[in-house]
DNA sequence: GTCTATACCTGGATAGAC
DNA sequence: GTCTATCCAGGTATAGAC
């Protein structure tokens, strides 16, 4: 069923715009409806609440990303390919998706008081990585592979895939932090992206070789 | 002045534990009320305003988190020792205090649509950090003598300094999702806390190293 | 299915007595 | 300084006509 021009994915698609920019709270019905071309009751009528409408965004938001970022994993090759690949698409995916970050910020420090397990963030990822990989981990399992081979010294995969996804998303998420303390930073230029690329595939490449002055 | 037992003090520290639990949508100043033992008129007498009373508490809190990490920053001694030392006092303040990781990350996912610079969370920190140091950044300050040194290899200050605090932080701010995707792992428990500690000195110092296997 | 009009609730702010 | 009572805005949800 491709997105068809009917009310429904109209106002879907107007939510989504706008849960993007404002968040949920943020975000009125009011709005959502007038992007839409609509009016309040129909949004109600279709999705029953608020509530409803913005699981519904949310779930296809998580899934667009989850996809966007593993469809890099070469799932062969070698670790250093592997690695330079990974870091490349990831920083750039987070470059130009701006408004995604601040949307999963707010998703993740609002999972706290969430009382539905269920509908949090969390469950929401991991049911999206389910779908995409099948369960299974393609960045664990590549790292544990590079390990077994001798590509890399022995690490566990967790910490290092922990370690990865870190440097990679750090500087988009506290970037507020960052170029208010560091005002010659601009997280999101050309210059920056590129020498955190090669910094990065650097500093973790160097840090996984077997030998090491000590 | 010593915290007195004045009704002032008493809202203020009421303020700061309701904020801390629900942020700052989630409050209410009721609650607020409540648990300084007044009502709900009081507070606006003395603080004018929700917004107003925020702000107090936020500077409060930030100007905390500022100290107690920049505190555990050795001003000489061996790189490696630097090293040892801030993750592992960063991380044990970081699985400390998660209510405070938690209201940052909601101060941060807000401060995109604050339209007042001046009292979003960048700032706030900006004038802690130089309130603290006077206006020095250690970490890069550390790092750039390291590396005039030979204690390692060059690298761009900046770069290893956004590096090294994403690795200690990402597990903690990312942990509802981390969690949920592996559900094996329990961030704030005693063995994950020791193993990153470990894994992220090895990773980091041999990353550093002049001379890899390339 | 789609509209207008409105009910209704939550929660911050204030008036005014003491 | 501290209280009670009340106002008022903003926003979700629904009733009911077409």
């Amino acid at each position: 069923m491709p997105p068809q021009d009917n009310t429904e994915e109209r106002i879907l698609q107007a939510a989504t715009e706008v849960f993007l920019q404002y968040g949920k709270d943020g975000a009125r019905m009011q709005t959502i409806a007038e992007r839409a071309g609509v009016n309040k009751a129909l949004l109600h009528y279709y999705f029953r609440s608020k509530e409803k409408l913005y699981q519904r965004v949310i779930v296809k938001l998580v899934d667009r990303a989850i996809k966007a970022v593993l469809v890099s994993v070469p799932r062969d090759g070698r670790f250093r390919d592997f690695l330079t690949v990974f870091i490349s698409n990831y920083v750039d995916h987070l470059a130009t998706t701006p408004e995604l970050i601040r949307f999963v910020l707010w998703e993740v420090g609002s999972s706290w008081r969430t009382p539905d397990k269920a509908a949090t963030i969390g469950t929401i990822f991991k049911q999206a990585i389910e779908r995409y990989a099948g369960g299974r981990n393609l960045l664990i399992e590549t790292i544990r592979r590079a390990a077994e081979r001798g590509e890399i010294r022995p690490v566990d995969p967790l910490q290092f895939t922990i370690s990865l996804l870190a440097v990679c998303v750090y500087p988009f998420v506290a970037r507020p932090l960052l170029e208010a303390v560091f005002p010659e930073l601009d997280v999101l230029s050309e210059d920056f992206l590129k020498a955190r690329k090669r910094e990065l595939v650097d500093l973790l490449w160097k840090g996984l070789q077997p030998e090491a002055t000590n």
